[in-house]
DNA sequence: AATGAAATGAGAGCGCG
DNA sequence: CGCGCTCTCATTTCATT
């Protein structure tokens, strides 16, 4: 899966179907300048290279209550491989956990968590990070304000 | 927009429209039992109700050049009102600014930001951060594993 | 090799009972 | 809510550059 060299088409298709994934091949064809066939065929390549690896739908998390968004900041006591991919599966296998990057610098995991009332996220803490003794200590900060979210790429034309 | 209702033949198909939004109707019908015109229905409701915000393209950014992912957290000097607004706005217009939370706690804001090179996201953060009197400072958290990423928010059955 | 025009087929979007 | 129709859109075919 070698990165495959996207033209402008490419990429201009690819920051459309970032906004609205519906959009109909023919407008795509019409704002990129091709006919809706070559866009369908760009768009398969684009799919099977891994480039697009999925069609998703945003759901507003309030709405499914979701409201609470908190940053998770996880430092470890022992950095053994095997204590941080068990770790890496706790997070992984938690619902709650939207997102989860293993970090360098004073932390060694950032969790975006999502819950209903700050009672769940409590819960949360207790099932996952107290109940692990490899844990040293958390820092959790509580999203006042959803800025910017999304999973837009930045394409540069 | 008050946060509707929703009985367990919503959550279920916002479940599914959640790993993959190109899901025929026809086969959520049948997973969830019921008609494909019926499941058309409810996700029409669930879009004029906000709950689906949107029908995105989820892109590998390793394979368009953007393969640094990193975690910033920044630290205001005044916390004026208007000084917030303005680092919101900045956070805003920046591409290669994914996400942003403004935050309660040690930190401010918390920013998820996609780069090619670490020399981008030096150059990123002297625009950014050094240019703006009013940060007082900014950690970074260089991703080293995306453990976890999406925007799929949880769904109780 | 990739494109565009035209034909085909699957699926979404309707009104009906 | 389910059934069946219509119509848009995705997909394939094929000739062309």
């Amino acid at each position: 899966m070698p990165a495959p060299d996207l033209d402008r088409f490419d990429r201009a298709i690819l920051a459309i179907l970032q906004r609205d994934a519906r959009t109909p091949q023919r407008v795509i064809g019409e704002a990129v300048a091709l006919s809706a066939p070559a866009v369908q065929r760009r768009i398969r390549r684009l799919e099977e290279a891994g480039v697009i690896r999925a069609n998703v739908a945003v759901v507003e998390p309030a709405l499914v209550d979701r409201g609470l968004t908190i940053i998770v900041e996880v430092e470890l006591d022992s950095e053994r491989a095997d204590r941080i991919d068990a770790a890496k599966r706790a997070f992984l296998a938690a619902p709650e956990v939207q997102q989860c990057w293993y970090v360098t610098g004073e932390a060694d995991f950032v969790l975006v968590v999502l819950v209903a009332t700050m009672a769940d996220y409590e819960a949360l803490t207790r099932r996952l990070f107290f109940a692990d003794a490899n844990i040293r200590k958390f820092r959790s900060l509580v999203a006042m304000d959803r800025v910017k979210t999304g999973l837009a790429v930045p394409i540069d034309p």
